[in-house]
RNA sequence: GGUGGGGUGCCCGAGUUGGCCAAAGGGGGCGGACUGUAAAUCCGCUGGCAGAAUGCCUUCGGAGGUUCGAAUCCUCCCCCCACCA
């Protein structure tokens, strides 16, 4: 394939790209240029907002180019004081590599094995000394430090920044020097840091890395982007039951950004969608279940990808039982509100009795709406608590 | 080193003439109604324990103290920020 219509390709979707004609350069030369993506080895889970950076280096992997996981493992086991409230976890090297290794089996699901090589940081990141790492930092100021969005903000509210989250940017700038980086993928929130990549490796003689970012997605709440630490993520890892139903409960207006960023869904077909969306002619829903068949598919194959697609239509939408449910045994007399508790269905029993108030709670579709209602059950009943919580009491001899 | 301002419930954020504070408001979460779905919208709940009426227990950086009674006052300690040096 020609530069140009590579360049075309991987050039879709991206946020920033600097600069293209350095990427178009690059790729002339014709040989697979090295694509680093920086790994943080302290959360193994990955979502689909991973996978969207992901999916691009896959496109890099098609085209002939050559991955380079760099897993951040010196960073991890120093423990990040960056981000915000939580300080991370310090890891010891035994966690770091088993996390890495849960890390890219996962990625594998996108990425392919045989283009991808893993690199640890900590391989030229901790033979620096202290004499390095204060030339390192002379290279940089404090001012174009503060250009970074979070610190300026955090700067003039008054949070706490740490000298240390000034070196971060540039521990991750020596890593695209050790491996001489071509091109440096992130989400749009790294931007700043990629930035600072190409201005070491200048100081350290080195060509600058290009640097690619990608959207940032929202998570299943529409509002916030997806992240662990929110809550409103979809794992690699979910059973297909559950990122059938997650895919569902996402915003309509999200619905065409998911199918641009982590779908093979044509755009000419995206762009149909969204038209009659707009028209009315064609329910989101529908066009919602298309999107979480696909992708449910990719992660889990077309067999469960239906299977959880059926499930879904027949639990939410014709109200029918879910095809499994919890088993529970109970002992007849047993107070609604103690097994709420003992399955785990409240956390405690105040929030038991108000969901019993609030009806919340159903024996075969009828309304337990007694707090001291006690079980005589003669056979097998289905407790619904909530709207996705289902059990199977079977009654205990 | 000096001066001043702060640390509140899952998060943000009111509240400091001591009681009416389990603590306003927002977000999030949960439940209900409705629906086209676990979308949108609307309503309600949201420390624990106990319960049909406002009872008890544990919470407002930490440890003590004053008081019939403290998030609110005092002492010491820890942490953060700003300005000056």
């Amino acid at each position: 394939m020609s530069p140009e219509e590579q360049l075309e390709i991987l050039k879709r979707n991206a946020v920033d790209l600097v600069s293209e004609e350095e990427l178009l350069e690059r790729l002339k030369e014709g040989r697979p240029l090295n694509i680093k993506l920086g790994v943080d080895p302290s959360r193994p889970d990955l979502h689909l907002g991973h996978a969207v950076v992901l999916r691009k280096l896959r496109e890099f992997q098609d085209l002939g180019h050559h991955v380079i996981l760099i897993i951040g493992d010196f960073t991890g086991m120093i423990g990040d004081p960056s981000g915000r409230n939580e300080t991370r976890p310090m890891l010891t090297e035994e966690e770091v590599r088993e996390n890495a290794k849960s890390y890219a089996e996962q990625a594998f699901k996108i990425l392919d094995p045989e283009k991808t090589e893993l690199r640890y940081n900590s391989e030229w990141l901790s033979p620096m000394k202290f004499a390095d790492v204060i030339r390192l930092a002379a290279k940089y100021t404090v001012a174009r430090m503060l250009e970074r969005d979070d610190f300026n903000k955090r700067f003039k509210e008054g949070i706490p920044i740490s000298i240390a989250e000034f070196l971060y940017p540039l521990a991750q700038a020596m890593d695209s020097v050790a491996i001489k980086a071509d091109v440096e993928l992130g989400g749009t929130d790294q931007l700043f840091n990629l930035l600072v990549g190409r201005k070491i490796m200048e100081e350290y003689g080195l060509k600058p890395q290009i640097v690619m970012t990608m959207p940032i997605i929202e998570g299943t709440d529409g509002k916030m982007k997806m992240s662990k630490s929110y809550g409103n993520y979809i794992a690699f890892n979910d059973t297909p039951k559950d990122m059938f139903g997650k895919l569902m409960s996402i915003p309509d207006n999200l619905i065409t950004k998911y199918m641009r960023l982590l779908t093979d869904i044509p755009l000419e077909d995206i762009e149909r969608y969204e038209q009659e969306m707009k028209e009315r002619k064609v329910n989101p829903r529908d066009v919602k279940m298309l999107l979480a068949y696909e992708i449910t598919k990719h992660f889990h194959g077309e067999e469960e990808a239906k299977k959880a697609k059926e499930e879904f239509i027949n639990v939410f939408s014709k109200k029918e039982l879910p095809s499994e449910m919890e088993e529970v045994e109970v002992i007849n007399g047993e107070n609604i509100v103690d097994l709420l508790v003992r399955i785990k269905a409240a956390p405690s029993r105040s929030e038991a009795k108000r969901l019993i108030n609030q009806g919340g709670v159903k024996l075969d579709g009828e309304k337990v709406s007694d707090i001291k209602y006690a079980f005589k059950l003669d056979g097998e009943k289905v407790l619904r608590v909530g709207r996705r919580k289902f059990y199977k009491l079977i009654p205990k001899s």
